[in-house]
DNA sequence: TTTCTGACA
DNA sequence: TGTCAGCA
């Protein structure tokens, strides 16, 4: 079994705040106008980036873009703006949790043939098994399985 | 071209 | 919230 990737990497790859979006990229994206953007901003809703002068354009971080299109979301089911921003940020608290608890879950990611294993770290104290997560077919079946295997087994 | 603020509907 | 003006 050989590594695809260790923890340090998965981080890499998962750091989407490297990037920002302007607000016409917003709009296209999520639909909700420049208008509504900036009137969200002054109801303290959302917030770009900080700006060098209040002239310069707004950008704003790629959690910003997933709040907006959460707040959307609630707001297309007929929320209230009000509540539907209450409701993001209920959500956001146990995403942040789960967020947390995954990323220190994964310690990287295995493969051996065609199977990818998620590397949950090691199983006993001292250190000599790792716990593995896979699917046994992937996509069809979303049941998960789980293998220990010997820490001399994985090449890094 | 795009975005900004402010004003009016 | 949409739209428009007048700027940068």
């Amino acid at each position: 079994m050989k590594y695809l990737f260790k923890k340090e990497y998965l981080k890499f790859g998962f750091n989407m705040s490297q990037y920002v979006f302007r607000i016409g990229e917003i709009e296209s994206m999520s639909g909700i106008s420049a208008r509504q953007l900036r009137y969200w901003e002054s109801k303290g809703i959302i917030e770009p980036l900080e700006r060098p002068d209040e002239q310069s354009g707004r950008v704003y971080p790629f959690k910003m873009f997933m709040k907006i299109m959460m707040i959307k979301t609630f707001l297309d089911q007929g929320n209230t703006l009000k509540n539907a921003v209450m409701h993001v940020d209920e959500t956001q608290r146990f995403m942040r949790a789960t967020h947390n608890i995954l990323a220190s879950a994964v310690h990287g990611l295995v493969y051996e043939d065609d199977t990818v294993f998620i590397d949950l770290g090691d199983f006993d104290a001292e250190g000599r098994q790792r716990l593995l997560a896979y699917q046994e077919n992937s996509g069809e079946d979303e049941k998960v399985s789980y293998r220990l295997v010997d820490k001399a087994d994985l090449e890094e």
